[in-house]
DNA sequence: TACGCAACGCGTAGGCCATACGCAAACTGG
DNA sequence: CCAGTTTGCGTATGGCCTACGCGTTGCGTA
């Protein structure tokens, strides 16, 4: 256990791994890490992201912005408990599950709901992970694929694959149901609309002519989501017989 | 043409599909919309998009920093401008290419270059595009598919798919690559060696110990990129078939 | 040739923001 | 009851975006 590492860490990460000292002696706190984070997630999932302020996320607790500062580094600091905590555990499935379609699949639709409900995860993840939270959902993909022949780098890429896509799927979604002002759902259907030029986009236009931006009535919104993670998965399958011949 | 649409939209997209009214009155300018937007995409790759703003930009310009409104309605209409004007063309097929792998193959690897030399984009786009660039790359991509039996709500999702994975990749390589500061090359590994403890997190143990996070040094950084987008286009080529059969 | 006015460059100022620094208050172990 | 420790917070600084309005410039026209 090389401490000489944690010394140069950011603070946040000594705490989140357990390594933080454990204090008993003075005044007893009125306000505490789970408080501030919790409502910090609050506010960034009902005014987004570019509304958490330290100022805001201070009158929002009934306390001065200064005094956050006695429990969080910085703002980053802060932003990176909130990206521990915000997702929650990832679903349960053994090293090896037998089936890793559906667990892979299960993973990401879970993911991706995760997603949904916390948009601001999508533009705040600038480094990989390296907290326990984010770590535990890796680990529960790379597991999916225990039972397969595939190996480890080929699996590390699978699972990179499958989050891309759900990050990029949930970011898209988000901005496309999301915008409560004026026209709302055809908003950008209208526009594409007039913009796609047949002449100067022809397969776009086709595709706007052909009601791919129109919001279809008989389904779900996470339909489009399903379709893309089959395509995918296909795929998968295909590495998956190749190294199973090999 | 409604022109009661153009008018509540932003200034920027009037501007970008050559709807601005000319002028040709007053005083000559010694500023230009395209050399603030070339002077800013500069900037954004040399430093970094946290260090973009108005002020050093003017710096940079040898202009006060209000001059700059004058060409461009804010900062995010500049936002707007980088985005359209930094990824230049995209590579030139047909409306039915044969080839529909090379081809999409071709545009998903000159697209993760894009993203490499300005990886600010990624962290940028937050709304479907609407400028002609972007919608030029977005027809490319789907004109790839022209000679496949897909319809075009599938061709759009395979699009999207790779549009999604393109951006993730280009984002992971970017922040394993960029950190000239301290260990660099190996940190991430040798943080992960340290947290991921084998009994709470099997499986990532299991990558990290077989060398996934290692620099490998046969290959080139693409590589991981090219494998991942094999597996997707393997899963499209799946898609494919079955529309055939059908 | 001379003028008017449109478009330009920019100075000022105000409102947000993150946060370094230091002090007063409150609680607890001895 | 006291000393030590930790918390809460007031003040201040420097950065950021940008609304507003003024002086300046040079083309089009008379």
């Amino acid at each position: 256990m090389p401490d000489d590492i944690a010394d140069e860490l950011p603070h946040a990460l000594n705490v989140l791994w357990g390594r933080a000292k454990p204090k008993g002696r003075g005044r007893t706190p009125a306000l505490s890490l789970e408080r501030i984070v919790a409502a910090a997630v609050a506010l960034a999932d009902e005014e987004g992201l570019a509304a958490l302020s330290m100022a805001r996320l201070a009158e929002r607790l009934g306390c001065a912005p200064m005094s956050l500062y006695r429990h969080v580094a910085g703002k980053d600091d802060l932003q990176l408990f909130m990206l521990a905590a915000a997702p929650g555990p990832p679903p349960e499935f053994g090293t090896a599950p037998a089936d890793w379609r559906g667990s892979l699949s299960r993973w990401a639709v879970e993911l991706f709901g995760v997603y949904l409900r916390h948009p601001w995860i999508v533009q705040l993840v600038n480094s990989p992970p390296v907290d326990p939270g984010q770590l535990a959902w890796l680990d529960a993909a790379l597991r999916s694929l225990g039972g397969t022949p595939l190996d480890p780098r080929a699996r590390f890429s699978v699972v990179m694959l499958v989050l891309h896509y759900v990050r990029g799927a949930a970011q898209l979604l988000t901005y496309m149901t999301a915008e409560p002002e004026e026209g709302a759902d055809g908003a950008y259907a209208a526009l594409l609309t007039e913009l796609a030029d047949p002449g100067r986009f022809p397969a776009l236009a086709g595709a706007v002519e052909a009601g791919v931006f129109a919001p279809h009535p008989e389904a779900g919104p996470d339909d489009d989501f399903r379709a893309g993670l089959d395509h995918l998965l296909d795929g998968v399958g295909v590495a998956i017989e190749r190294a199973a011949r090999a």
